[in-house]
DNA sequence: CCTCAAACATACGCTCGAGTATGGATTTTG
DNA sequence: CAAAATCCATACTCGAGCGTATGTTTGAGG
């Protein structure tokens, strides 16, 4: 798709400091977006970043502008596509559970919520994907004030497996105990 | 209980400097345990603590650890000394929810988790919490496999309602409208 | 091929926080 | 009360990381 991390592209634009600061993020988290470090991997040096951005705040705020705007929209608008409201959110659960390689980044901001950068950016998409829940519980049947403490749940359950099983790997869980914990959830949280 | 903040004992000790570090951990994160820092705030310099300690990160281990050993038990022996199984569930449930300031070193530990010194005491603490809730769901008469997975679902939905409250302040929620959100959680995770 | 602006290198200054060295003050104890 | 242990202050060093100043290369258009 574009320059690997090594001596490919001879120049750099601002876009490649954001994607390699969104990989370092995502890796890392967001302390370890360090100017230097970051010039090292792209085989540059300080000189070239302060041509692009004015301060290392910047290149945050670009980065994760970047993340919110174009790293959220394929897996919605996927799952909006299917007819059945009610076929909606199991096909939604298990989507979300076998593609966790595109949540490392939601991931590593939720260990910066009190980033003063970081926390608009995460409250407005947790917003976002909260409603999106309230929707469809509500188009699948549910009432609505259920439909928004339910809403609720189902999202704080994803950000706390993130949590214990991204960060903390734990519960040391194989892979079919994974899917039969992704079929209880659909069973206990989605009504039939 | 013991000195406060400012120059009321003359002298310190360093289960002191740990409980000062402990609650500069749930105000302002691991990453904010700085020792001229703490210094300033205890009323005295670096000389003193270097005495205590060897190093910032001997004393961050020691807080750890006396977090880990006394900021435990009261909820979980209170919760065991009711009889009937059936109740103990909603009752830690409702427990859990008024008593949310003992939760704020917990909440600050979850931001960081990869951190070496804080990943082992959440891994023990996670998981001998969500042993706790399996035996109670157990005991509550839910078969085996569905009760370990319940578990997980509670603990993670516990977690994220850490993250997203506690840090982020998300969703902006009324007393009411807290109160309704437990109990939903209880209609929706605890059997009939 | 010449030019000029974009892209980068090099070398510096500055701040912040950890850790050390050493001496002074304050208890404790024989 | 003298001496020894405990507790703390002062004054440093040192490395990491941000930002700046200024010179050097590169490549696209005239």
């Amino acid at each position: 798709m574009n320059a690997n991390a090594k001596s490919e592209r001879t120049r750099l634009s601002a876009e490649d400091w954001e994607e390699a600061a969104l990989r370092l993020i995502a890796e890392q988290g967001v302390g370890a977006v360090a100017v230097e470090a970051l010039a090292r991997q792209l085989g540059v040096t300080k000189g070239s970043f302060y041509w692009h951005f004015r301060t290392r705040e910047a290149l945050v705020q670009a980065s994760l502008e970047r993340w919110e705007l174009y790293g959220e929209r394929e897996i919605i608008s996927q799952i909006e596509a299917i007819p059945d409201p009610r076929v909606r959110l199991p096909e939604l659960f298990r989507r979300v559970a076998h593609e966790l390689q595109p949540h490392r980044v939601y991931a590593a901001l939720l260990k910066a919520l009190d980033h003063p950068q970081v926390t608009p950016v995460m409250a407005r998409v947790s917003q976002r994907r909260m409603e999106f829940l309230n929707t469809a519980y509500r188009e699948a049947g549910m009432p609505p004030a259920e439909a928004l403490n339910r809403a609720r749940l189902t999202y704080a359950a994803y950000v706390g497996f993130l949590q214990l099983n991204f960060t903390l790997g734990l519960p040391r869980i194989t892979h079919e105990e994974f899917d039969a914990y992704v079929e209880h959830m659909i069973a206990t949280l989605i009504p039939a």
